[in-house]
DNA sequence: ATTACATATACGAATTTAATGATATAAACC
DNA sequence: GGTTTATATCATTAAATTCGTATATGTAAT
């Protein structure tokens, strides 16, 4: 999908699908979109986690961490492997990746290399 | 600002900063998850745009589109230059424009590609 | 089978967000 | 000055989101 020029698109099929497109990446952005998801997010950039190591590493009542890895869930942004109590939440495919590095490009990489 | 290790992360002033980070993307992204202000953002990406053009290609209503532009100013994703009666959108940096590219090679290249 | 532990879900209250209709501003034109 | 055009803002309401407390589920250990 070209982005296309206006002229081109009104009322075209292209554009019914430009908008769809909009949709999902608007719901998989909303749940992005929250300072403690995107926390998670990025702390299993880094590798699989437990449930308890995340909510240490929030801070965050049991309960909250537990619904906000629910929603990433349902988003399909996870996914997660039992192993006896202990259930394992990993980034789900290539593209949350791929939309995580970019936001880390953004907001994370100008600190470390002294710019902004 | 690297992805630290969990272990070295607890606690330390480095947490707090990417706290920070995490708030300030978040903040950006709950601006961009939300289907008509992507698409408005997508239509600025091709270069700018007045507020009328913008109205007719989402055929939605003059309030809700001036609306939705004021909230993208307000988070500085887009700057105006007026000319006459007419005001013209654009987006406002390359930061912008990075992460709707990533956005864009998700969920509207694979189209293109024929794959997915 | 009871208990403990890890995690998930249900429900309600408080807050936030979005769309609407009405009104305001600002420039251009007569 | 009065009108039209382009855009912005306000106020209200409707809907969605978030978080807290409480409770439920599933697994393991005793």
């Amino acid at each position: 999908m070209p982005l296309p020029k206006l002229k081109e698109i009104e009322g075209s099929a292209e554009l019914e699908q430009m908008i769809e497109k909009a949709r999902e990446a608007s719901d998989m952005l909303k749940a992005l979109s929250h300072e403690s998801r995107l926390l998670l997010l990025c702390i299993l950039a880094e590798g699989e986690k437990s449930v308890t190591e995340l909510e240490q590493f929030l801070g965050e009542r049991q309960s909250t961490v537990s619904q906000q890895l629910a929603r990433l869930r349902l988003d399909r942004l996870v996914t997660t492997r039992r192993d006896g109590k202990t259930i394992y939440y990993s980034l789900a495919n290539e593209d949350v990746r791929k939309i995580l590095t970019a936001i880390y490009d953004v907001f994370c990489e100008p600190v470390r290399r002294r710019r902004r």
